[in-house]
DNA sequence: GTCTATATTGAGATAGAC
DNA sequence: GTCTATCTCAATATAGAC
């Protein structure tokens, strides 16, 4: 039943977190949502920075297993692009939560959370291997260092040219998913 | 007398910006760091979203001075570069404010400034015109729609990987805009 | 653990004298 | 146009009964 509650409250939270960013939800919402009262919110969370962090370990989690999910067959380069084919699927599908890529006490607080670290450190090193070993075998781009390779491909996870395009509404979702791939992976200029 | 005590804030207000965010930044701070009361500041801008709407003016105006500048003898895609490496100079500079991507009432404010969508509109079509020159000379790829491309440059001047390279501390500012430049142009894949 | 009701405070904005 | 002092209010968080 705890962990029911807590599910509904973290995938609310998920939702919110994606369509209005970290400072603009607030913690009213998000009970009124749930359909608790705040103060029973905080005796599951004992602040937003936490219930943000438990979104952000929730979708993270679910990263690594589509990673592990992965074929392993699959050419580095491949692996990589389906990487960030998932991210920008998970984003238009208005379940990414977006955070401030500023802010000191809620960077403090998901540094702070053991699970939040691991997850990415997981995730870090998943894709570290698959790029260096892309790098490798010729696929990705020897001259990059492989941390640039690798903080790119987290980028897309908040690149607003997503909601750009979305905005235009010249596109379907495939269609951006595609150009937002191709931009990334080959660049703009003609090849 | 006037117009410089309005420059003086807005500087101030780009740099609190570019170093904290428009949520970050507080009304207070501006007053003190530009050393008037909050009141005054009020006098001379009705809302802390005129605010931001004027430091974004001001970098917006000079972006377009930058582009105006431009050789005209490059090729398309040299001029594309330059506008990018202009950006992150700006940035790496401390200098580029840092607005939220979702934010109705700012983004309301923006949009009800003539100033700011004459400035949006005109660095747009400069750019326009250099994307689609650059496709018809078979520079930049001419699969991609044009906006597509637009887009994908406005990015580069929020790009956290920016953040990501210097917080890692592994390089200078000139490795971190030319490794921007490479993976925005030629993308991730060895080419 | 859930609720209602309340405390607290940070920050945008204003009043009114000079 | 500048100041001091104040208003207002939204939003995080808590007290205390059940």
């Amino acid at each position: 039943m705890l962990a029911a509650r807590e599910e509904a409250i973290i995938q609310n939270v998920n939702r919110l977190l994606a369509e209005k960013g970290f400072d603009a939800m607030t913690v009213d919402e998000v009970a009124a949502a749930v359909g608790i009262a705040k103060a029973s919110l905080y005796k599951h969370f004992p602040s937003k920075e936490d219930l943000a962090a438990a979104a952000m370990v929730r979708v993270m989690r679910r990263a690594q297993q589509f990673l592990a999910s992965v074929d392993p067959a699959l050419p580095m380069l491949d692996k990589l692009k389906s990487a960030v084919r998932w991210t920008l699927q998970v984003r238009l599908a208005g379940q990414m939560p977006s955070l401030p890529s500023q802010n000191s006490s809620l960077r403090a607080a998901l540094m702070s959370s053991r699970d939040y670290r691991d997850a990415l450190t997981g995730i870090g090193e998943q894709l570290g291997e698959w790029i260096e070993a892309g790098q490798r075998e010729g696929a990705v781009d020897p001259k990059l260092p492989s941390a640039a390779v690798l903080y790119t491909l987290y980028a897309r996870a908040c690149d607003p040219v997503v909601e750009f395009l979305k905005a235009a509404g010249q596109h379907t979702d495939e269609q951006i998913v595609d150009l937002v791939l191709s931009t990334c992976f080959d660049g703009l200029s003609a090849r």
